[in-house]
DNA sequence: GTCGACTCGGGTAATTCGGGTC
DNA sequence: AATGTCCGAATTACCCGAGTCG
């Protein structure tokens, strides 16, 4: 599944592991009370044993990541999108929330961008996720755990992202019979990170309400998330109040979703479409929405 | 570049956020009254949630709630759940998160138990908004928004609850046709205020698919949340097979939500009902499951 | 062997320790 | 009895050029 679990961890695992500083481990370990080992060349390993039993005695638990299935890199930037995927999902569908968690927060912290993240680790995943359902590979509550699992993980980089301007309001969701809570999400979590106030109102909203929040709320941006199209008819007939509304008011419409095939687009009025996180992106550095209100 | 909420603080930054010296919070520390934990160097590190309890019972007041990463005061010294039921659910409609987080988190640090804010303030709130919404009063949006706001607000709980046991895992979650999350989210994180390792599974899950968990995890206890019946025939088949397979592993079935009325039950075989958090609180307490494994 | 990422060792600034006193 | 302030010693975090790892 995962890596062959080493037997000797780097100093910089383990500060990472228990939060500390680098520093701090390494007199540790010369005072003796991590037990170490050298390498040839004089770096130290930790036996994971050591570690552990460190951990305990010290009672100076309490840390982010799983000791126990530690990533094989704790830090900067070697971690690979391509391979992650593979991890993240298999951490997803084995309910294993604080390894899919480090995952992430390692690429993060590697330098990837959030947009990076979700169109290469994340969305991949859980559309494969999604496949293996289909074939049976894997159980309807294994999906569910695994949004479970994201949307946390999702809601502590809102936490996380640099506070928000007050002005710019963007909103947006996902409509009636769309029950796919993620993509939305994500789609605000990016905007947020551009800056503006993004908010997504839900899942499974009727489009007469979506008009209302429009109304009510004149936001700079609106999107919506289409993941799933349970009628067709009357998907058409709603967004073409949404276009109308938006149209009237100015407002940017951004659609995008994995429903949204080419001979569905042709039925709809104009709108901006993205296929990624990163085509969102790049809109928003072309057309930024009321700069500087 | 943002970190994860970083668990274990030092004594400077808990003495600055609630406002007294650091001489006198060691003197707490060394006296027990907050739990604590050494460096190896004899440091003290404060865990987040040891320090939010020791605000709870001694009716502190925060100077500067921010360190701890918790919402700004509202400036109410002690609110009372019956007004702030109203305050609340006024926010939720109005979409104005900041301060439906802080009446919530006001009335925890005042001493209020999870058990008691879910009970008497955050489920009338959303039962109010759903009447609100028969009634056309609210618009479809507000009631999303709304559940999204305090979806993120259970979920601050979740990261600040002590850490639980690895043993005890509790799983559940609402069954095919039954949207409603917030229900199951709140059974989640008061079992885990119990000390179990209660994971929710999210929505709308086949009954199969909830056999199939429960034979892969084996949990002490299994719950289903019934806010909703779609097709009671295929509720009443569905629930069959869960009782079935929790009478033969002799795991607890807990069941309860708003759509359970009186004549649903009589025709349900034997579980244990809950009508509010309070009660299977209750239940826990006279029944813990499979303690010290 | 090359090369980027990591670790080494040591130095420095900032915190925290424990205790004593107001 | 409890709190806030001050102290030297110890601990921790951050920084750097040189060397090692994979």
């Amino acid at each position: 599944m995962s890596q062959p679990v080493r037997e000797n961890l780097t100093p910089r695992q383990v500060a990472q592991a228990i939060g500390v500083s680098e520093s701090s481990l390494k007199r540790w370990c010369d005072r003796g009370v991590i037990e170490t080992v050298r390498t040839a060349g004089g770096h130290r390993r930790l036996p994971r044993s050591a570690v552990l039993s460190f951990i305990r005695e010290n009672g100076h638990e309490l840390a982010d990541p799983q000791v126990l299935g530690l990533p094989k890199n704790g830090g900067q930037g070697t971690r690979v999108a391509t391979s992650a995927r593979g991890d993240f999902m298999n951490a997803l569908v084995a309910g294993q929330e604080e390894y899919a968690r480090q995952v992430i927060w390692d690429l993060y912290l590697g330098g990837h961008s959030l947009v990076q993240i979700f169109d290469d680790v994340i969305a991949p995943a859980m559309s494969d996720i999604g496949k293996q359902w289909d074939c049976g590979d894997v159980a309807v509550y294994q999906e569910r755990l695994g949004v479970q699992i994201v949307l946390r993980i999702l809601h502590e980089f809102r936490q996380s992202l640099p506070p928000v301007d007050t002005g710019n309001l963007a909103i947006g969701g996902t409509a009636e019979g769309d029950q796919y809570v993620l993509p939305t999400t994500m789609v605000e979590l990016t905007l947020r990170t551009r800056g503006l106030r993004a908010c997504s109102l839900g899942t499974s909203l009727p489009f007469e309400s979506l008009c209302d929040a429009i109304k009510t709320h004149d936001p700079v941006l609106f999107w919506l998330s289409v993941s799933h199209i349970a009628d067709e008819a009357a998907f058409l007939k709603g967004f073409q109040l949404i276009a109308n509304e938006t149209r009237e008011r100015k407002i940017p419409l951004v659609v995008g979703g994995a429903a949204m095939c080419t001979d569905l687009r042709s039925k709809l009025p104009f709108a901006i479409y993205c296929d990624s996180m990163q085509q969102l992106t790049e809109y928003l550095e072309t057309h930024p929405p009321k700069p500087w209100t």
